[in-house]
Formats: structure tokens, C-alpha cells, sequence
DNA sequence: TAAATTCGTTCGTCAAGCCGAACGAAAGGA
DNA sequence: TCCTTTCGTTCGGCTTGACGAACGAATTTA
């Protein structure tokens, strides 16, 4: 992927999300609508002060400019993944998920018991949340993906729309990863 | 902060940090030498071709570049730790560790079968891992503070010291974070 | 129906970034 | 001591990105 390309295509989602038109969006930041639509379509190679006004019109971290498609949740059975390697046949690792180098990882313990299901109001734009069950049984995740995992299961999913956790027969336990950008 | 000075900024730390001259940088991303020069001194503007080119010769991700500028153990019980107010009495959280801004976090799951301790060699310095026991029991930790934790324990070690792992009675199943400067 | 507004794209001009060359300074080798 | 190498900075040129104006298309208003 070419780096005007990233550019492109994240100039051109994030101000679809901002539900503004090129044009108003050129005004806002400041530039001439004739270079926003260059950089949309890919045809330019903008420098730093341009790209500094449009986060900053489009009221977006800098970096936000550079980032590829968000990524998407996972669900990971307690008996799946890939393991790592190490040569001892008592250690079993596997990795799963690699940190992104912007993002912070808060760690909560969860500690879950049975009854209506908890909701929870979308996290700031960009959190995603890692959740490892330890025990119990539980159903949670966005309000479109709500997955029933079990011990030992790790799910991933998107933190900023609004989600539920629910703890289906007794209390369950389970380590919350908040993961948010910087 | 401007964003040509946060540029210029990063640009210089990255490469101090790599240990290598502007000459011998420039020539690695193919720019001319009075260009990197004039960008580290704060008097540029710099186009995207000539950032992508600079974070792919430093090897460092994209948006580093855009980034302005260690932890102890701790060991929290299962029945330990200071819950967060959520209102609802069915759902109780603890915040275990709160991620410093710096760092990076990759999350493994590991099975421990039970046998001889395994024994892990320093990571690099500044490592910290964080480990959350699902199931079993396990002796942990740097090899002058080994501890014995349970399911839901939390423990938190420096990992850039020699560790052990030792599942005691069956296999154990964990999450654990590795946490690691940038 | 016709005028007016807003949309996003295309074209010519001008300023600015990138380049290559030349420069002085500092360090190492003969 | 002199020569060579490497360091980072400064100076003209040439390329290129940002700008403003004009354009056709689509929608709204009178």
C-alpha cells in the first residue's frame, strides 16, 4: 500500500464519518477544494502543513491520517490459534494480538454476575476491547456481534459502538483489555 | 507544538536512536542530504514521499514520526484490587495496571502443562510482562520473586530479568501481556 | 421552466520543496 | 604535517504541489 494511497483513502473515510462535503471540509481547513480532491483521488502528495490543517479540521489525531482500515474484532476459541514455537512441550504461547505502536492497553479485571445484561455507551472513537475469560460463561460484544464465549476463549471488538456484557449461568471472570489510541 | 517541529523532533530522536548520521540516512531513503537537514532543523514542510521514505529507512512505523517524546511489579489477589463504581452491582471492575503512554503491548495466551519449571532468558531491558491466571495454579516470576498465584490472580514482574514459569498441578491457562517500551 | 445553489473536477499560474554541488569543520591515517 | 574521509550546512536550479478560477452536473428554489 503507497503512502498516498493510506492518505486517500483515510481523508476520504474520515470525512464521510464527519457526514461533510468536500467542499466544506476544503473551506474548513483552509485549503483549496481543488487540492482536497486531488488528495482523495490519490493523485497527490501533500506535505505536512496540509495534512496538519485537515486533522485538525476534521478534529482527528494526526496520526489518524496515516492508519489503514481500522481493524476488525476477532474471536479466538480457547483451543485455537497458532501456537509459538519453544522447544519446551509444557509451554504453549500464542499470540493474540500484536500492539499496534500508537494505541495504550489499560488492563481491568471483570468480575461479572448473573443477571440483566450490563450495556455500555460507546467508548471515545477508535477503543477497542480485548476480552479473556478466566471463568464462567458469558455473551458480550457489539450490539451486531454479541458472541458467547467460554473459559479460556479471547474476543476482540470494537469498543466505540455500543456493546453489552451479559454472565449467562453464575459469576464469571474475565481480563478487559482496554485498548484505545493514543 | 507545531507540526514541523514535532517532525523535526521525531526525525532526530529516531535517528539518534539508531545511532547513524544524517549523511548515511539520507542516503538509505534516497533523499538529498540538504533536505534531511533542513527538516531536522525545523525549516521544512515535507511531503508524504519524503516522510515514507525517511520512517522506511529508520524502520520505524509511519506515524512515530508524528509522536511527540518503567514499571514496578505487582502482585493484585483475586479477591484483591479497588473496584470502579459502574452502578450496577452485577458488574465489577478492577483496574490492574494502567498503560504509561509509551509502550507497546502484545497478548499472548499461554498453557502451562505441568513438568520441570520453564525458564526464560531477559527480554530486552524495560520489558514488564503481566500475567492473569485463567486456570490451574503457578509459580511465576523473577527468579528473586517467584510467587504462587491462582486463578484470577494478577501479577505483574519485570521481564528483563531471568523468570520462571512452573504450572504445579495440572495445566494452567493465563493471558499474558508483554509489555515493552517503544 | 428557469434561476440559483452546491457539488466535485480540471486547468494555468506561482510559490515552495527537493535536489545536486560546493562549502567549512572535525576526525582519522599515512 | 598533510591528505583523506566524513560530518552537517548553505546556495542556485528545477520540479511539483497548492491556489484560484472556470467548468459541467445535480439538486433546490421561485
Amino acid at each position: 500500500m503507497t503512502p498516498t494511497a493510506i492518505i486517500a483513502a483515510a481523508i476520504r473515510r474520515e470525512r464521510e464519518l464527519a457526514q461533510i462535503s468536500l467542499s466544506a471540509l476544503a473551506a474548513k481547513a483552509g485549503l483549496a477544494k481543488s487540492t482536497l480532491s486531488q488528495l482523495e483521488g490519490g493523485k497527490g502528495n501533500p506535505n505536512v502543513e496540509t495534512l496538519w490543517a485537515l486533522a485538525t479540521a476534521l478534529g482527528i489525531p494526526f496520526s489518524s491520517l496515516f492508519e489503514a482500515a481500522s481493524a476488525h474484532g476477532a474471536l479466538i476459541r480457547a483451543a485455537e490459534g497458532v501456537s509459538i514455537a519453544s522447544g519446551q512441550s509444557d509451554f504453549t504461547a500464542v499470540l493474540l494480538d500484536k500492539c499496534p505502536p500508537d494505541r495504550r492497553r489499560d488492563l481491568y479485571r471483570v468480575l461479572l454476575k448473573p443477571g440483566a445484561a450490563r450495556q455500555s455507551d460507546p467508548h471515545p472513537r477508535g477503543t477497542v476491547e480485548h476480552a479473556f475469560l478466566c471463568s464462567g460463561r458469558v455473551r458480550l460484544g457489539p450490539l451486531d456481534a454479541v458472541e458467547e464465549i467460554r473459559p479460556g476463549d479471547y474476543y476482540r471488538y470494537s469498543g466505540d459502538v455500543a456493546h453489552t456484557y451479559e454472565a449467562l449461568a453464575g459469576q464469571a471472570l474475565l481480563l478487559l483489555v482496554m485498548d484505545s489510541p493514543r
